[in-house]
DNA sequence: GCCGTTTTCGGCCCGACTGTTTTCAGTCG
């Protein structure tokens, strides 16, 4: 059965066949259809059972009718037939970057050029010289990029979230520390908490960009592309491109609704200003030069009777109907959790290292904390924390925060010897997958969680899932080779699993861990409810009457 | 090719920036 990845690619890849033919508006809906097919939580072979193509975003009868003879026979004649019309090196052109369809296109009509090579031989034969609207800087910039393509091919990669985190939050660390006045946001797809990011997309709002842009000096920019008024676009040394943006004030809602996208959501709300008489822009939202607003997101949303959408969400699949029924269900937010199921010592950790973890968990008003004590790592082979940290461990039991000694089992249930006292609960290690079985704090069942997936992506994540399922435990969700991202944990919550959130409890201010956990189960529309180790908010409020009256 | 609580036809986001330009086309996000 032919994966949902490898069709999406198919239309993506006619969009750009399309594009180099002059089509005018089917490659982009060809690409969006694309998107939608890769932001899917279900096979398409399923849903085409259903006879439900139609309903998916993007996909109209003829969309839907290649599904169909994708499905039933591997291939697509239309496609076939595209590629035999275009070399498959004018799409490659195409895609360097600076360069576009339209001149592809007429350097494959115009001189024949029908690959990268023969245009790199046609630049050293001066061939390009002559030809209209291509002077000494164009040429050069086709060369530098014809050169990098080679030097790196297939690049253009997306970078995991958790990669970019880090650097990401210093960029913004450092830009906040400019100026106590001016707001610095990170928008695009690393607001949406997306599983990959393609760029750093970042607004600044000040009426000095050239200072913004000055002190914007890091050690990892590798060089400054361009620098217009507002507008200034770097790649750092790994590769990443950052996109530096300033605006005014009073357009930072504007523009951070407008750069977090995502482009399939900002054209549902382009579409219904355009319905109501408005326009929306990064500047604002206007009926005809009356400015109704801008400041702030909720200002945009509020003009078009919309309630305001989590970042998480903007990825036009249904969120904007849904907003306009009202304020959306919240999504589990950081002060929900109130514990961590799964947190691990290095096996040296004395007594310091524990006492430093409760400290952390204190800080974050957590309830309880489950401390891995002993499991099987990856080989099989049983392992235990150093008896110091054991002992601590054993000994604090009921303090504040609670802490629930836990074991790693197999996938199977088998729990290795426990020195030191009865674990509280179990995080089970069998083979690639691990469980974790635990109480989390309060009456009631004892909670098990499958966390530490193997690595192989989606066949991790459908493993994990199933033996979540059998053991109607929950199940972990976070970035990582072992992760369950968000689609999967869209899946999990749609079936009635259970997720359990890692607060990165312990770890250093900038791992990734903890926030994109919570991203990613807030991406997949859980409210504190879906979540084992979060409070509802009425629980939350008690417990802060309680902590602040207590003081 | 898709889409429609004012449309089944006529639209399809829109502004910044660059390079090559005497007024704009192409690319990008």
């Amino acid at each position: 059965m032919p994966s949902n990845a490898e069709a999406a690619e198919i239309f993506r890849n006619i969009g750009d066949l399309l594009d180099v033919l002059g089509e005018r508006f089917k490659p982009e809906a060809y690409r969006r259809a694309a998107r939608s097919i890769d932001s899917l939580t279900e096979d398409l072979g399923r849903i085409a059972a259903r006879d439900e193509l139609d309903t998916i975003p993007g996909v109209g009868e003829a969309i839907a009718e290649k599904i169909r003879e994708y499905l039933a026979t591997g291939h697509l004649a239309y496609y076939d037939r595209l590629k035999k019309e275009v070399p498959p090196g004018v799409a490659e052109i195409m895609r360097l970057p600076g360069l576009g369809p339209k001149t592809a296109r007429r350097f494959w009509v115009e001189l024949g050029i029908e690959g990268p090579a023969e245009l790199e031989a046609a630049i050293a034969a001066g061939r390009l010289d002559s030809v209209k609207g291509f002077g000494p800087r164009k040429i050069e910039l086709i060369r530098d990029a014809l050169a990098a393509a080679r030097a790196t091919p297939g690049r253009s990669a997306r970078l995991p979230i958790e990669t970019a985190y880090p650097l990401a939050e210093r960029i913004v660390r450092a830009l906040r520390e400019r100026s106590a006045r001016d707001r610095a946001e990170i928008a695009g797809s690393f607001r949406r908490r997306r599983e990959t990011v393609g760029d750093l997309d970042i607004l600044v709002t000040s009426d000095e960009s050239e200072k913004v842009f000055d002190a914007f000096s890091l050690p990892e920019i590798g060089e400054v592309k361009m620098r217009g008024p507002t507008k200034e676009t770097c790649v750092l040394t790994n590769g990443l491109q950052v996109d530096l943006r300033v605006v005014e004030p009073k357009e930072f809602g504007a523009a951070l609704l407008y750069f977090t996208g995502s482009k399939d959501h900002n054209v549902h709300l382009r579409t219904i200003a355009k319905d109501r008489g408005l326009k929306i822009n990064e500047y604002g939202i206007f009926r005809g030069d009356e400015r109704l607003g801008g400041a702030t997101e909720e200002e945009v949303y509020a003009a078009l009777g919309l309630a305001w959408v989590p970042p998480e969400l903007r990825e036009n699949r249904g969120e904007v109907e849904a907003a306009a029924k009202g304020p959306l269900p919240p999504l589990v937010d950081a002060p929900d959790l109130r514990g961590d199921l799964h947190v691990h010592l290095p096996p040296s950790a004395g007594t310091a290292e524990v006492d430093r973890l409760l400290a952390d968990a204190r800080r974050r008003d957590l309830a309880y904390v489950g401390v891995v004590i002993a499991g099987f790592d990856a080989e099989g082979h049983p392992w235990t924390l150093g008896s110091p940290a054991l002992r601590r461990i054993v000994a604090l039991g009921d303090g504040n925060p609670r802490v629930l000694p836990c074991v790693e089992t197999t996938p199977e249930g088998k729990v290795p010897l426990t020195p030191g006292g009865t674990p509280e609960y179990a995080i089970a290690r069998a083979g690639p997958s691990e469980e974790s079985r635990g109480s989390d704090g309060a009456k009631g069942p004892p909670v098990r969680v499958v966390a530490h997936l193997s690595g192989d992506g989606d066949a991790g994540g459908r493993a994990g899932l199933a033996i979540a399922r059998a053991a109607k435990a929950a199940i972990e969700v976070g970035p990582g080779t072992e992760r369950f991202d968000s689609n999967w944990a869209r899946v999990a919550r749609e079936s009635g699993t259970a997720l359990s959130v890692p607060t990165g409890l312990g770890a250093p201010p900038d791992d990734p861990l903890g926030p994109i956990a919570l991203g990613f189960a807030r991406r997949s529309g859980a409210g504190a409810a879906d979540v084992v180790n979060a409070g509802s908010p009425s629980a939350r409020e008690a417990r802060k009457r309680r902590s602040t009256s207590s003081r």
